[in-house]
Parts: C-alpha cells; sequence; structure tokens
DNA sequence: CTAATCCTTCCAGTCACTGGAAGGTCAAGG
DNA sequence: CCTTGACCTTCCAGTGACTGGAAGGATTAG
C-alpha cells in the first residue's frame, strides 16, 4: 500500500511516517514509480510506535522499544527499565505541576480580578514578598 | 552595566537575555562601544520575566504579563485572566500526565522484568488487548 | 483530455533556548 | 607597548517532533 492508506490505518499523519523514515526509524521499500510501498508488518510497526508516543514516550526511547519489539530475544527486564525510568520521568513532571498549579491558584484566589491595578499576581512576579 | 552583570542578577543567562531582545521583550540601550547597557529597571524586568516563565507562562504569555506589569492603570481582572487560563493548562495537563502514569505503573507491575522475552508493556503497544 | 487526487522532495517555521565560531573591546600585568 | 584573558558583539546551526506549503511527477475518473 501507498503512504496514504499507511496513514489511514496507522492513525499517523502522512507527513508524520515521512519524518520518522527520515530519521531512520521505519525504512519502506518502495514502488516502481517511487511511491513508498507499506507493508502489513510495516503498518503495525508504525501502530506500535503510535502507542508507544502516546505513552509519553521520546522518539529515542520508540527507537529502542521497537528494536525491542522485533527482537524476539529480547529480555523483558529491558523493556521494564525503559517504562520505569520514563515512570519516574512522568512522577516528576506531575510533581512540578501540582507545585505550579499549587502557587497560581493561591495567586488567582487573591486577586480580585477587578478593574484596579492592584494585582498580588503581579506583585509575585515582581518580587514582592510583602504582603 | 553589562550584559554579564544583567545576567547575574537576574539570574537568566545572558544567550537567553539577547533572545529575549531579539524578540522584543527587552530592549536595553547602548553604550557607546555598543555593548547592551541595562538600568536596575531592566534588571527588574527581567526578573520579573524569569519569574513568570517559571511560573509556567510561555514567552507571549510573559509578554502580556510584561504589559500589565508596566501599565500602572492595568485591571486586575486582564492580569487574572491570564494566569486562570494558564491554571486551566496546567490541570488539563497534570490530568494527562497522571492518566499516562495509571497506564504505565499498570503495565510496569505487571511485567516481570526477567530475561524472557514475554513482556506486558511490548503487548500492549503492539495492540494485544488479549491479556 | 483534463481535472482531481495522490505522491515526491525540499525548505521553512514552531518554541525557547543553547552552543559555537569569528571577531571587537577593555583592564591588568610584564 | 604588548599580550593575555575576560568580556562583549553578531551570525549560524541544532534541539524535538512535527507541521505547512511550494513545486512538480504519477495515477485515476469522467
Amino acid at each position: 500500500m501507498n503512504i496514504g492508506e499507511a496513514a489511514e490505518l496507522s492513525g499517523l499523519p502522512s507527513k508524520t511516517i515521512r519524518y520518522y523514515e527520515e530519521i531512520g526509524l521505519l525504512k519502506p521499500d518502495r514502488s516502481e514509480n517511487g511511491y513508498r510501498f507499506y507493508c502489513l508488518t510495516d503498518v503495525e510497526r508504525l501502530q506500535f510506535l503510535q502507542r508507544a508516543r502516546n505513552l509519553g514516550f521520546s522518539l529515542d526511547e520508540c527507537r529502542q522499544l521497537l528494536a525491542l519489539y522485533k527482537d524476539q530475544g529480547r529480555a523483558s527486564h529491558d523493556v521494564k527499565e525503559v517504562a520505569i525510568a520514563k515512570l519516574g520521568e512522568i512522577d516528576q513532571k506531575i510533581e512540578a505541576l501540582m507545585l505550579l498549579r499549587t502557587t497560581l491558584r493561591d495567586l488567582v484566589g487573591k486577586c480580585k480580578g477587578d478593574f484596579h491595578p492592584e494585582c498580588p499576581i503581579i506583585e509575585q512576579l515582581a518580587g514582592k514578598d510583602d504582603f
């Protein structure tokens, strides 16, 4: 099949699929007319990549995971390691965002939000700790 | 003062300060020798920008906030609006990340992490819902 | 035969920096 | 007076993961 159909089946835009090829994630065959030609295995791998991306893995991590996917002799330990690292990252991001949220929520709560210029949000950003 | 001192006082790298100038956030004077010259007001604004960035605001939002900071006749309503929008974004990000975390944690918990190839993580990514 | 749709490549832009190269300026020390 | 080193300047390129668009070739339907 051509790239359009592979895009529909995998759920990834054609542009993205070409990009993945450019960075060496997936190299399809070419038809006589120069069009990219995707087999079902290719589509499965594209779906694999999409799911991995949706789970928050970077393209580099996707590359590792795809290699493990292809490798029938893989050790599940290697997969788990990647996933645990990602889990740690996610935990950190959540924690950082929750801190931000607390601060922002606090400031928003203190701000009257009227037509007057006095504003605890601006004051906090200005570094005025005197309130 | 020159850019190096402004960098130290504001906590922003010189590179970043130059970048902020390039995108029109802060235009310092120039000394006779062509060096950028920062006054205390400039430094205060740089600090303002750094705090706003740390609170998760994009540079475009920082631009708005800085304009409100400079505007003595601002309405706190306008500031609050920006902050509330950001708060919503943060909420969404947190929610999305918590969903990811649940899924990933679940998968990690199911994976034995040994030297065998069987791996629920890989299977999930492969789209096999049969387990 | 033509129009529409698909495909190709290449270039540029996004966001917020970051690194580096090549070169100008300045203050201190020998 | 000269050099060294620290600072400053501009410009160009790269990051991640695409996304948009231009220019042009291939294929299909009517």
